[in-house]
DNA sequence: CCCTGAAGTCAACAGGTGTTGGCCCACGGG
DNA sequence: CCCGTGGGCCAACACCTGTTGACTTCAGGG
């Protein structure tokens, strides 16, 4: 689902990489957008602080994206990576859930997207779009292939409870679910998880 | 935990139900605030739209609550309503739970403040910080008074799970989680969060 | 009646925003 | 050597924001 568009595809100067000048920046450039996206969400993140932290002048991020919505649209293209469920027995469902997405969130050095994408959900209506069409695209698919009809019309609840996790943990930080270690999250949620599914 | 202040004791114009006339606009700012900062949150909301919206100069909204964060605290000075817990039997806690919060979020009229505070909370540390002392103040006292130690422990748990549900059906909208009704969400959440709390 | 104080209006300021267009520099191929 | 082009910078525009202060209305008590 991969928007990026490789144009240009005349020569430039090259990289020993075969990478140009351009995409390096490029690349900085959605790198400090994702950051910031993922810590202040759309209003509160401006082009100039993007581009200060990119090591460039504003008016390149627009020369590069075009607008800033734009911009937000490429920081966006994340992919879950959710695994193949197919090959898990059913049982064990419910902690590789837990246990990936814990994974996800907290891995060092830290991929911003998926709270990129949550954190800006709330209060941007195409972010908020954007996170319907990744869950109908990727969770939903994977899911009902390996589900039971029942149980995957609980998948939407399901999907509640571990957002719910990554509002409260990363985003609302409430001592009362940050002070949990990962394991004591998995003990405790895949239980119930496997209960939302009746599984 | 109020912290509205009465002052102007000094008499004025009073109305017949003992209503100053500027309780009544004061009242008018407070509920146009409080639907925008709901439905836009914090950044996206403007002290003019808000005037707007209550019919008057927008100067008069800063005259009333001085600055745009203290009519943003004002908003969101809610109170979650929590009913007597010790009075119910720790069986029945998950789904009184569950339906208290579905009944309050589809409450008609809606009853904004919970939103107002989710949706801000995400981007907005002061709201964040709100979220955390209500919870504290109000559900974690509630619910260890009722519960043994070790599912007290997990009450963080299970806020994620509520807040979790909101999250998908009030704010991102998640088809998944919207169509399905009350009951529905009921008879199988309830369950899960029972499971959570090992009761 | 006037006159005081509250309630409300108007116009402006100062700062920050996304966005634009013109300019400059480096550099590699002719 | 020139010079065209891709990459980058600067300064500005137009707009919107929270906020302020001076002015007007208006009701009621002396």
């Amino acid at each position: 689902m991969k928007t990026t568009d490789e144009n240009q595809p005349l020569a430039g100067a090259q990289d020993a990489d075969g990478a140009r000048r351009s995409d390096r920046t490029r690349a900085a450039i959605l790198r400090a957008a994702r950051e910031r996206f993922a810590e202040h969400g759309f209003e509160r993140t401006t082009i100039r602080a993007v581009a200060a932290d990119a090591d460039i002048d504003p008016s390149m991020v627009m020369r590069y994206f075009g607008t800033k919505e734009r911009l937000f649209d490429a920081a966006l293209d994340i992919d879950l990576r959710l695994p193949d469920l197919t090959a898990v027995p059913l049982a064990d469902l419910p902690e590789l859930l837990v246990r990936h997405f814990l994974d996800r969130w907290e891995s060092d050095p830290p991929d911003d997207g998926l709270l990129v994408l949550l954190r800006s959900a709330v209060t941007n209506e195409r972010a908020a779009q954007r996170t319907r069409e990744m869950f109908a695209a990727q969770v939903a698919p994977a899911v009902t292939e390996v589900l039971p009809p029942r149980a995957a019309a609980r998948i939407g609840l399901v999907s509640a409870q571990l957002l719910g996790l990554a509002l409260t943990r990363y985003l609302l930080r409430m001592p009362a679910v940050t002070e949990l270690t990962k394991e004591e999250i998995v003990a405790t949620l895949a239980p119930a998880i496997a209960r939302t599914l009746g599984v």
